[in-house]
DNA sequence: CTGGGGATCGAG
DNA sequence: TCGATCCCCAGG
């Protein structure tokens, strides 16, 4: 069931309906490693580079972190924080336009196994519920941005049916002014796969 | 070159 | 509540 990707077109839509129409309930697929594993996604948030005070890209400033950024939808943007976590984002809109959305939270489904090594926990619920801990799982880390989700690395599948969706301010962005209480973080209703904080 | 801060996590 | 830990980038 891991086999179909996501068309490239959808990832070119308004970003807020990629993020509750394609991305929430979609199935993020690695093969990094060459160890497949995968999880649903539970839990994101949408970043708007034009006006978004929370997003690395805010007025289409751009640098050499955030440049895939502004490349069309559908590749990986992973950059590296606090010193140690990494962090994955979907690349979404058109060329030019750089809107991503950060994955925070993910139901293992597939490959639990080689999680739980990477991890170095074995517990289900601790292995992919935050944005830095399911990089850990899926072993995602710098090497992996700019990686196009359509291929045979990382890639998303499509969800398989249409999940109840609630919406919420986004977690860690405090410092982000008028932006920093939005809606625009989205998870799975009375799913239990999510970040604690939230 | 330098320094301040970060889309987090886990221990206490 | 707080420390770990280091990349990134703005400013000089």
């Amino acid at each position: 069931m891991f086999e179909q990707r996501i068309d490239k077109s959808e990832f070119l839509r308004n970003p807020f309906e990629v993020a509750t129409e394609v991305l929430l309930g979609a199935y993020l697929c690695s093969n990094i490693g060459g160890e497949f594993c995968a999880g649903k996604i539970t839990e994101l948030e949408v970043y708007i580079g034009a006006e978004d005070k929370a997003c690395h890209a805010y007025l289409n400033h751009k640098t050499p972190r955030n440049a895939v950024m502004f490349e069309a939808g559908g590749l990986a943007y992973v950059y590296f924080v606090y010193g140690m976590h990494h962090q994955f984002n979907v690349v979404v809109s058109p060329e030019g336009v750089a809107d991503a959305i950060l994955i925070r939270s993910l139901e293992p489904v597939a490959g639990l196994e080689i999680m739980q090594k990477r991890r170095n926990n074995t517990k289900i619920s601790n292995l992919t519920t935050g944005p830095g801990k399911l990089c850990q799982a899926l072993g995602i880390t710098r090497e992996q941005n700019a990686v196009d989700l359509t291929g045979n690395l990382l890639w998303i599948s499509p969800r398989t049916e249409t999940p109840k969706i609630i919406s919420s301010k986004r977690i860690g962005i405090d410092y982000a002014e008028e932006y920093k209480d939005k809606p625009w973080r989205f998870v799975i209703a009375d799913n239990k796969f999510v970040s604690k904080k939230a």
